[in-house]
DNA sequence: TCTAACCAGATTTTT
DNA sequence: TCTGGTTAGA
């Protein structure tokens, strides 16, 4: 037979995976193994040469991005030629369509929004208040957490109300039924309700399945190892009869078990499917051997897996280095300056480093270390451009023109800015609009119909005014008007310009934001708010960050997935941070697949370095704004010593761990300066010295003073303006 | 009804 | 440290 160019380049299981033939086919495949590659390749076979039509394949992405390259990589493959018509996203978009297309067949109509966490967490407050139910006990959080877990298994309030066996759980199940009651009112839906509709949607309408069924020949899933039950029942649904199931995935790398994902999806897909053929991939083609090594070293602990044996061609490469900071700030500097030498010696670009830490906050120290330095870097992913307020409000607003029975989002923005409808006249709002059996949205503009209502007039006139403005903004809806002029009325009508800008720099970044959403509406010409607003609620702004900056990138271990840098910080890895303190509790409470998580994000973020890998943890950590000493994470012991160089580890066994505990306890007593290891020098600058620092240009010394081993100046710079910056990135002038 | 001040509380990861 | 929620006062 004659050899497809679609396998040039592929190892024989990689070509055995891409040329497989029908069938179900499990792909088990360790980081780097070109997994997506794989999946990429596969569509491209499909259709060249297995004569697929585009349009019969569904292949399920991890992320929008993945999907976008994918999309990108295939048409190439194939010269160019327009993939349209192929299934290709996350299962979270997938579903959106189907849900939108069969709306008939649902509860919701085709207008339905969709709720993320934020809106959840209103509707869940919502409810129990209704309920009586106190919410410092039952954390919002938490009731939303056993909701969240109740769909992503398929269990609807009914079903879930069966199997109460606790009193936590008696409470989820009152409130999901009074959660879902909200949602329904409010033509909303949320993330697991988009899986779990689906699968319902399947169950329920065999018609419907079927059409489904025949029309995708081909279901193709990466990231299986991240799938959930009901996106497991998914693709079980739509791959039947004929089975044609590509599932690609790595079980050691499983890392969102806290939102449902089972990785025993991947038992359940052999017992399910006796007859598929596991492939696995277990050639290396991104780390060092001795990167690889460590990796196993640290997931081999995990019980309950299958062994991997990982192998590369590229050779043992460098040691890893290992760094003990003082602190966080320490942690942050020693990662700049070793990132700075990086590029001085010409061995690697800034952006060709990533930095990752387990949470969020702890990109704090890292960016005001990389400020002050004047060095530009990338934050992957923290602050969520759509979790910004203004930019929350005018989605709300978009919202509601597009769907009136969203009450969340009316409750939202009724009174921003302030127009006079305060808490008092939204309750009588709610009263009304529920005696007379219409949404608080619906009856707003029934107002306008001269409806009969027991408002005082002054609080007639003031929900009248917003009705009208409401009715004005679904008629440029209702005319077809795309969603850019639609943003801009909204915009205009309500003066958000005047009340954002409020002269403070702050007001400035708001109306900036504003501007960014009206950039993004402006790619949306051609479509309608629906369409805008489903790919507001499904593509998070990790997807969309620039890659074309040579800086450095920080990021989450979590949002490190599936990416790769010839070089990886790995910082805060120490006990309470990685493993999170969360996990510790849940283990000590007898629940040990939390630590095996833990260990398994170590795993992934160890596995994205191709050629160096940098771990360091911090003697003591700022946590709620004070500093604690802290201890080097256990995983670290589990990285062969002979791997390593660098600093002893402090906690090398149980009994040092302890008599570590016992002496920095009383050390956390001393002033900071005894802790210090480094002496003080005499200092570099004095105010009124002129300096100069490569990013800012020149300015003169407002004020200086030691701080650790390093010094912290305020410079008044000629173009740039006052800044603090580590004395290390000063050159004094003249 | 609105604003500002205060206080308490919480801090994992994200489609 | 920050956020959100509550309350008091205008």
């Amino acid at each position: 037979m004659p050899e497809s160019p679609l396998l040039e380049g592929l190892n024989p299981q990689q070509r055995d995976a891409v040329s497989a033939g029908t069938g179900p086919h499990l792909i088990l495949a360790g980081p780097g193994s070109g997994k997506t590659r794989v999946l990429t390749h596969r569509v491209a076979y499909l259709v060249q040469e297995m004569g697929v039509a585009p349009y019969r394949i569904m292949a399920v992405t991890f992320t929008n991005k993945a999907a976008r390259e994918m999309q990108q990589r295939v048409e190439r493959m194939l010269g160019g030629q327009e993939l349209s018509g192929l299934s290709l996203g996350t299962f979270h978009a997938l579903c959106a369509r189907i849900l939108r297309v069969e709306a008939e067949n649902t509860p919701y109509t085709r207008d339905y929004v969709i709720f993320d966490t934020r809106d959840q967490l209103t509707a869940i407050k919502q409810a129990a208040t209704q309920l009586n139910i106190d919410i410092k006990r039952f954390t919002p959080r938490s009731l939303l957490d056993g909701i969240s877990a109740a769909k992503n298994e398929m269990l609807t309030p009914e079903v879930f109300a069966d199997r109460v066996d606790s009193y936590f759980a008696e409470i989820v199940s009152r409130v999901y039924f009074a959660y879902q009651e909200i949602l329904l009112g409010s033509n909303a839906m949320d993330f697991d309700d988009l899986l779990m509709q689906t699968v319902l949607l399947f169950q329920q309408y065999a018609d419907v399945a079927a059409k489904y069924q025949r029309r995708y020949e081909h279901v193709l899933v990466d990231e299986f190892q991240d799938t959930n039950y009901a996106q497991y029942k998914l693709i079980h649904a739509l791959a039947a009869p004929q089975n044609n199931l590509f599932a690609v995935g790595d079980p050691d790398q499983s890392i969102y078990a806290f939102r449902g994902a089972d990785y025993r999806n991947v038992l359940r897909f052999q017992k399910d499917f006796p007859d598929a053929r596991v492939i696995l991939l277990e050639q290396n083609y991104r780390s060092t051997q001795t990167i690889l090594d460590a990796a196993t070293a640290v997931i081999n602990v995990n019980t309950n897996r299958v062994p991997k044996r990982l192998f590369t061609g590229r050779g043992k490469g460098e040691r890893i280095a290992l760094y003990e900071a003082y602190d966080e700030d320490d942690e942050a500097r020693h990662i700049l300056n070793t990132i700075l030498r990086l590029n001085e010696e010409g061995r690697y670009n800034p952006g060709e480093c990533a930095i990752m830490y387990r949470t969020n906050a702890q990109s704090r120290p890292l960016e005001e270390a990389f400020r002050r330095a004047g060095v530009p870097y990338r934050l992957i992913g923290a602050t969520r451009f759509y979790d910004r307020r203004e930019i929350r409000d005018l989605l709300a607003y978009l919202r509601l023109i597009h769907n009136p029975d969203d009450s969340v989002s009316l409750e939202r923005i009724i009174n921003v800015p302030t127009r006079g409808i305060g808490e008092r006249t939204l309750g009588e709002l709610r009263a009304w609009a529920e005696s007379i059996r219409l949404s608080p949205g619906r009856a707003l503009l029934a107002l306008l119909e001269g409806a009969d209502a027991p408002f005082s007039p002054r609080s007639r006139r003031a929900l009248e005014v917003f009705a009208g403005l409401l009715a004005h903004w679904q008629a440029l809806a209702a005319a077809g008007r795309p969603p850019l002029p639609i943003l801009d009325a909204v915009i205009d009508d309500t003066g958000l310009a005047a009340y954002l800008r409020d002269g403070s720099r702050e007001g400035e970044d708001r109306w900036e934001n504003v501007l960014s959403l009206r950039e993004s509406a402006a790619d949306y010409e051609h479509a309608d708010l629906a369409e805008f607003l489903t790919q507001v609620a499904l593509v998070s702004d990790v997807d969309v960050r620039d890659d074309n900056v040579d800086a450095p990138a920080l990021l989450t271990l979590h949002s490190a997935k599936g990416l790769e840098f010839p070089v990886v910080f790995l910082c805060g890895l120490e006990e309470g941070t990685l493993p999170h303190l969360r996990s510790l509790e849940a283990d000590a409470e007898g629940d040990p697949d939390a630590l095996a998580e833990e260990r398994r994000l170590l795993y992934v973020g160890i596995t994205r370095a191709k050629d160096r890998l940098y771990l360091s943890y911090a003697f003591r950590r700022t946590r709620f704004g004070d500093s604690e000493p802290s201890l080097p994470s256990r995983f670290l012991q589990d990285v062969p010593p002979a791997l390593l160089e660098g600093a002893p580890l402090a906690g090398a066994s149980r009994a040092a761990q302890d008599s570590f505990a016992r002496m920095t306890a009383w050390m956390d007593d001393l002033p900071r300066s005894h802790a210090a290891r480094n002496t003080p020098s005499p200092p570099r600058f004095q105010p009124g010295m002129r300096v100069i620092n490569p990013h800012f240009g020149e300015g003169v010394v407002i004020a200086a003073r030691r701080y650790h081993d390093a010094e912290e100046v305020d410079v008044q710079f000629d173009r740039a303006g006052r800044k603090r910056i580590d004395g290390n990135f000063l050159e004094p002038l003249g």
